[in-house]
RNA sequence: GGCGACGUAGCCAAGUGGUAAGGCGAGGCUCUGCAAAAGCCUUAUUCGUCGGUUCGAGUCCGACCGUCGCCUCCA
């Protein structure tokens, strides 16, 4: 079956067709980095990142552009927030800047999203910003005021598309103390002079001062994918003005439609109301991670589509937790179960046992991720082969290596690559070797104690093993154990 | 005022016109020295309300009721 994306532009569910046979381009909106990101950043990120490793499983080879802003917001009344957060610390807004892409990239990291192709920072593009607005005023598309520079929205009847809001751009492109020398009040600035002393300032044919808020975006997207490319993403609270006001200047400027696909990622919502840190609603993903595997905060974000919000629960949380807990000891048991079957109990024949259904699995995934990244069906059919594979691991002794290694390659290449909720060793870390024989040699004097009917010893054992962190499960023939969820 | 989303069991929810997935919780069973885990079984004559289209509607259309989000910056 073809992949089909939900285009946020057509509002349609439309066949994907890539400009290149077998490149995909990209370009998310990063967030502004003057703090740690929070869980509704991972929401946008966790999506965007099985978007590009779906289309890896189809076969494209995804070149993922990630935009962060770094050059503060043009918002009076209010300083910036790169501005003051610098301040608060004694350094620059740039230092603050790198700090918090480094801790943006180390979170993201820990969440098992993928690095982008390229992290672009939008303070190395000013100059090119600079160009970019001169043509803008040569094309006839923007006019200079006193201290601005101003998009002109007035010959693009289609503005605003995206929302198909013409009012909306016009009230979010209110300015509050400045601005009132511009001829549409849905124009927005491309550049303003700044007198103040601020760090974030650059020099231009207007005077020092920055670029705006939009125009750092489309021109970050157009210096590393060109003037149009595959797939435009970000998060829906961006869509007005932000991304319709990308959407006209970038086809004001290149004269060709912008980015084919947009792909908006709903909210995450706390009571009902969006997680930002403005509200400070928010849960760092930092902090996230102490209370939850990083396993079960995808789980979590992806078991809903990736358009709709989704409101962000304790217990929720929680349930993903022993989700994401139970696929993990399957996996493990699959896998202890493949190291005790000697290959000669018939890995050859094994394809053609009990299980010709298997096959399906894939396929139905495939489907559910063909349609618009599905994951919350995709998760369903992970888990309904995490049944039918806890079944056969209790019910059928003799399940052949054959049949067991395809269900873990099963588990690999849809949990483990596509969605990334399941690591390479489950519930062991860096230590693992070890963590495990030690735990193996306890075992076995816990064993030894069993066939000698030492219950008491037996039991100190389990509830110290219990106590440090360590379950153990007494099966029909072996005892198997697993790390807890700290 | 403008744009939009949503109302399905105690809770979270899937449902692409053809006779209500799944999960959590709860209850029972199997296994078991006891646990735990796992497996099995049970848990909605019904989808906010009222109309309409249809052989047939949770699904399409209309109206109404209710909840919520966005519209300064924000993923």
């Amino acid at each position: 079956m073809a992949l089909r994306i939900y285009n946020a532009l057509s509002r349609k569910l439309e066949r994907f067709r890539s400009f290149d046979r077998e490149w995909v381009s990209m370009y998310v909106c990063g967030p502004t980095v003057y703090d740690h990101a929070h869980l509704g950043h991972a929401k946008t990120y966790v999506a965007m990142d099985v978007v590009a490793r779906h289309l890896r499983l189809r076969g494209y080879q995804v070149r993922y552009v990630c935009g962060f802003i770094d050059i503060g917001r043009i918002a009076d009344g209010e300083e910036d927030r790169l501005v003051s957060g610098a301040r608060r610390l004694g350094i620059t807004p740039t230092e603050l800047a790198d700090t918090y892409i480094w801790s943006f990239h180390d979170d993201m990291d820990a969440l098992g999203v993928l690095r982008p192709s390229i992290s672009a920072r939008a303070s190395c593009h000013v100059p090119r910003m600079v160009t970019w607005i001169e043509d803008l005023i040569d094309l006839g598309c923007a006019y200079e005021t006193g201290d601005s520079v101003y998009f002109s929205v007035d010959r693009f009847a289609d503005c605003g598309k995206l929302s198909q809001q013409v009012s909306g751009m016009q009230q979010a492109n209110v300015d509050l103390d400045r601005g009132q020398d511009k001829r549409n009040p849905a124009d927005f600035v491309l550049w303003r002079s700044e007198d103040s002393q601020t760090p974030l300032r650059w020099p231009s044919p207007w005077g020092l001062g920055a670029p705006g808020s939009h125009v750092a975006c489309s021109v970050m997207a157009n210096s590393y994918l060109g003037r149009t490319f595959d797939i435009h993403g970000g998060g829906l609270g961006d869509r007005v003005p932000h991304n319709d006001c990308e959407l006209v200047q970038s086809e004001a400027h290149n004269s060709v439609p912008s980015a084919k696909y947009w792909l908006l990622v709903g909210d995450l919502r706390v009571a009902g109301q969006r997680m930002s840190r403005r509200l400070g609603n928010h849960l760092t993903i930092k902090d996230a991670l102490k209370l939850y595997s990083p396993e079960a905060i995808r789980y979590f974000l992806l078991s809903r589509p990736y358009r709709e919000s989704v409101d962000f629960r304790r217990d929720a949380l929680q349930a993903a937790q022993r989700d994401v807990d139970h696929l993990h000891q399957t996996v493990r048991h699959l896998r202890r179960r493949m190291q005790e079957t000697l290959p000669s109990m018939g890995s050859g024949t094994a394809a053609f046992s009990s299980l010709a259904s298997l096959p399906d699995y894939r396929e139905d995934f495939c489907d559910a991720m063909d349609h618009d990244f599905d994951t919350a069906r995709a998760l369903g059919v992970i888990f309904d082969l995490v049944e039918e594979v806890g079944r056969t691991l209790t019910a059928d002794r003799k399940a052949s290596l054959g049949t067991l290694s395809t269900m873990d390659k099963l588990f690999r290449d849809l949990a483990g690559d596509v969605l990334g909720i399941l690591p390479e060793t489950v519930g062991l870390s860096g230590e693992g070797k070890l963590v495990e024989q030690l735990v193996e040699a306890l075992l076995e004097l816990r064993s030894d104690h069993i066939v000698a009917r030492q219950w008491s010893q037996a039991d100190a054992i389990r509830s110290k093993l219990d106590e440090i962190g360590v379950a153990i499960q007494d099966g029909p023939q072996d005892t198997s154990w697993r790390l807890k969820a700290s």
